[in-house]
DNA sequence: AAATTTAACTAAAACGTTTTCGTAAAATTT
DNA sequence: AAATTTTACGAAAACGTTTTAGTTAAATTT
């Protein structure tokens, strides 16, 4: 029989009380020294088997580490060496497939060149953005990777990234990014994903093609948006504002998508997220239009909506694991060598349309 | 115009050559106390006000230190107190919603607690758990947070649990834990939530209720058929394995979905995780089945698909997110006052159902 | 004026490494 | 046998803090 509380908010608490088993505090070389009678730069030499440092004692000092699994200190060896073996990775969301997907590249390069992540959310915020940054650079790591919170890119303010390089720390921005930041950046071409996404649209034979997006801000939409411009004046259709909703936030405001659609016919339409989509197409689908028969879809950031919706969402994949893996790789390329010269790369990496149920084939 | 390629591996490289600007290096108490003439501890204490310091020389090395932004260094500090305010966070899979929630709680919590969180992700498999959880342990962190992988819990060996807590350092399991692990823990009643979702499914009238899971060695999922099963037979309705699908990976296999819904008649589906029961939903729409009239859907995790499914799945939600935190509050709690008696709580969430279109109301 | 207290500071150890420089003793060369 | 080289090790500094235990000089008390 389970037991019968429903609330989320009540929970069950289990104790359970043992006596503390005696700890197996860590060893350090000094331990081995004392008990082996030795030096302990004659035991640092043994353990890194030294020349310097006699065949016998050698075997001895490493068996007597085995034995009592000896493992050296990450911190005194971080500031001894002064490299952390570290990485910051600053984002502005975790809960967020494509930056979720860019930190598994991230993760996964870093490990296999043995590095760790620290990650910090700036939960969009300025202020949580430039806190943790400060935080993590008085010696926590050795460079950081990270996309622009909204907060930072709305108040235009890099002074926290720029005291970070200025101190020799390297910084890789990723996806959102600012012009006037120096420093490495990795980058998709939103514009051209747009561009690519429109030409579609109007290959199919569509002539009323929506954009649905949010403020400019951001960088990322402002590209997108100037695609999908450009696309449309390529082939000669007219450029109309009124075919672009504009979200004032992410927050999806239902009202909006239906006053839009109530007044604009369109028979395509081009989101810069998944979530406006998957609303837009629910909302015209209620209104008993057939997808992609009457008006097709393309969203950007191919993520799990696009691939569970109903019609598929074609969807414009921003390949985020690779883009965090030449992130981690930029960065350690630079933490490793700090070159002489002041050099910084931007890597464009270019976008794929993912074709579903949502656009005709 | 934009570029014509469109292979998505080929992407662009900007090169910036810009001459190396001076280095501001990070200051330090050395360097105040050389560049003032007053000693390194003159200055430690006149930063930390100090009353064993006269209000002139306090006064003059604030200012000074204020002017060159000097700011400890953590690394240092660590080595001193043997605590490094950052924790460990090991989980299988990033690019997971329900363990992003888990993680944003964790991050929240430990960030307002001035803590930093290092993630490492064990990709299911053992021995990444193993190693990442060595390296950390080895001063990097001061507690650790995590989730079995798979690979751990098939091969039921937690010798590496074991040596890190006997070292003193504290550990919080979540949601894959194992009971033979002294250890504090967070988990959520999933033999509740698949019995409330069972119970729900006959209350509406429903007769034939299938479960769609995954191998057993999964602690949740076992615990989630218990529930299933046990909620049957309390309204005494046969146990029936036949109405029981057992993926052997989390891989779909749309073979196997296509045969079982061909092989058995059912009219309700409880599903261990949202994949399986939107591609369950799929295939049996694409079959004419109504949902929920002629077959209804609950899922566990509530996360972005069960919303936007269409119609939206029923879930039953983990709390993610509280879970996230109440483990890093156990932690830092432990981390912070470590007694001298060795007590550990089990903290058992209720979930939640929500529900959505894919069950009557 | 001598003894004592207080104020204001410094030296040094400690945290756990790595590494440079020395130095005895042993082995080798003259 | 004396001079030189090699072998095998240790002392100490360094990384940047914090903290304990002094140590002067000035101020106060007797």
């Amino acid at each position: 029989m389970c037991p019968t509380s429903a609330n989320a908010f009540v929970f069950l608490l289990v104790y359970s009380l043992e006596k503390k088993t005696p700890l197996k505090r860590k060893i350090t070389l000094k331990h081995i020294a004392r008990e082996l009678g030795v030096s302990i730069s004659t035991v640092s030499k043994a353990l890194k088997n030294s020349e310097e440092i006699g065949s016998d004692t050698k075997e001895k000092v490493q068996a007597f580490a085995k034995l009592y699994n000896y493992k050296p200190n990450n911190i005194a060896i971080s500031l001894k060496n002064k490299r952390t073996k570290n990485i910051g990775v600053i984002i502005p969301d975790i809960v967020h497939h494509f930056f979720t997907t860019v930190f598994r590249g991230i993760e996964k390069y870093a490990n296999a060149k043995g590095y760790n992540v620290i990650v910090c959310v700036s939960d969009e915020s300025f202020d949580k953005e430039v806190i943790n940054m400060e935080l993590l650079a008085n010696g926590s790591i050795d460079g950081f990777i990270m996309a622009l919170s909204s907060g930072t890119q709305l108040k235009n303010d890099y002074n926290h990234l720029k005291e970070v390089t200025e101190q020799g720390i390297p910084l890789v921005l990723f996806d959102r990014v600012a012009e006037d930041i120096k420093c490495d950046k990795v980058i998709i071409n939103d514009k051209k994903g747009a561009y690519n996404a429109v030409t579609k649209f109007i290959k199919d034979g569509r002539k009323r093609i929506a954009l649905i997006t949010s403020e400019d801000y951001i960088s990322v939409s402002r590209e997108r948006a100037a695609g999908y411009k450009e696309a449309l004046l390529d082939n000669n259709i007219e450029y109309n504002e009124d075919l672009i909703l504009k979200f004032p936030s992410m927050e999806i405001n239902e009202n909006l998508i239906e006053d839009f659609f109530e007044r604009e016919k369109v028979d395509a339409v081009l989101s810069v997220n998944e979530i406006f989509a998957i609303h837009s197409m629910r909302y015209v689908q209620s209104k008993g239009l057939k997808i992609p028969e009457d008006i097709s879809f393309i969203g950007f950031t191919d993520g799990l909506l696009s691939k569970y919706a109903s019609p598929g969402l074609t969807a414009i994949a921003q390949h985020g694991e690779q883009m965090g893996e030449i992130a981690a790789e930029i960065l350690i390329d630079k933490v490793e060598n700090d070159m002489e010269e002041e050099t910084y790369v931007t890597r464009i990496l270019e976008p794929t349309l993912i074709e579903r149920g949502s656009t005709v084939n």
